[in-house]
DNA sequence: TCGCATTGTAACTGGTATTGTTACAATAAA
DNA sequence: TTTATTGTAACAATACCAGTTACAATGCGA
C-alpha cells in the first residue's frame, strides 16, 4: 500500500524508481522491487528497466484495496489455513475440516468485502496532511 | 478448534488426556498441551493435572469461535501489521498508517463477526458424519 | 550504436517463529 | 505412596522474512 500510495500522489506521466520508493517506506531498494514484482504481476503496476522506473496501470480509483490484497498477502487464497494430516480414524479428525469449511471461507469472504470497499485513491487521499 | 471439539463431543463429566487428543489430531501431545494452555488462559477449559486431564468449563454453545481466535490465533490483537518505520520525512511515509488503519480495522471487524456468529456446539454437530 | 541508469534475480545473513521431540519435575487423584 | 498426567524447559529441524551485496539484462536517450 505504500509503494501504492507513492505512486498515486505522483503527477501522471512522471514515474519512480525503486530508490525512490526505498527511501520513503525506510528500507532496501530489492525489496521495494519485490514487492513491485508481485504488483506487475497482478496488472497494477508498469515497470520500465531501463529510463524512470514504476507507473499505476490504472486510476487510483480503480484500484481497491482486495486488488492489492491479493497481489501480495495471500498464500495460496486462502486466511486461514489447517492442521494438514489428521487421523482419518477418528470420526472427529476424519470431519474437522469440512466442518470449519463453510464459516472459515465465510469470515474471509466478509474481510474482502471490507477491503474491496476502499481504493488506492481514498488512502492517498487521506495521506499528506496531519490528522487531527 | 479440533481440540475443543473433541472435548465439545466428549460425554460431560469425562475428562480427556493430551495424549488421546494427540491421537485424533496426529501429532505430540506436547504441541496439545502448549494450545491447551492457551485455552486455560481464556477461560475456556479446564486442565486437572492428575487423573483425566481436560474438560470445558462452558457449554460448547457457549464458546464462539471468535472466543477460541483470540485465545490461540492473534498476535496483539491485530490481524494486519505495518512497517515499523517509514521515513519520517516523506509527508506518505509519515501518514500512511494512520490513512490505513481505519479500513483494516474494519476488515477485521467484519473477519470477527463472522467467528463470532458461530460456535464450537454448531461445528461439533458438522462431525462426525461424512458429508454429502 | 553506445553508455548508463535501472530493473530482475540470485545468493547469503540474521532474526524470528513453528512443529515436533525428549526429558523431567510438579501435581494431585486413588 | 503410587501413578498417571500436566507444565515446561531444552533442543533440532524447518521455514519464512527483511535486509544486503552483487551482477547480468534491459532498453532509453544521446
Amino acid at each position: 500500500m505504500h509503494v501504492l500510495t507513492l505512486l498515486a500522489v505522483t503527477p501522471p506521466g512522471e514515474l519512480l524508481t525503486s530508490d525512490r520508493m526505498a527511501g520513503s517506506v525506510n528500507t532496501n531498494p530489492v525489496i521495494i522491487r519485490r514487492i513491485l514484482g508481485q504488483l506487475k504481476k497482478a496488472g497494477l503496476v508498469e515497470v520500465r528497466a531501463a529510463a524512470g522506473g514504476t507507473y499505476l496501470r490504472r486510476a487510483p480509483a480503480a484500484i481497491s484495496l482486495l486488488d492489492v490484497y491479493r497481489a501480495v498477502e495471500v498464500v495460496d487464497n486462502r486466511l486461514f489455513s489447517m492442521h494438514d494430516k489428521p487421523n482419518p480414524k477418528c470420526p472427529v479428525g476424519r470431519t474437522i475440516q469440512a466442518a470449519l469449511e463453510d464459516t472459515l471461507t465465510r469470515a474471509q469472504t466478509a474481510l474482502e468485502q471490507q477491503l474491496a470497499a476502499v481504493s488506492v485513491a481514498q488512502v492517498a487521499a487521506g495521506t499528506g496532511e496531519l490528522v487531527g
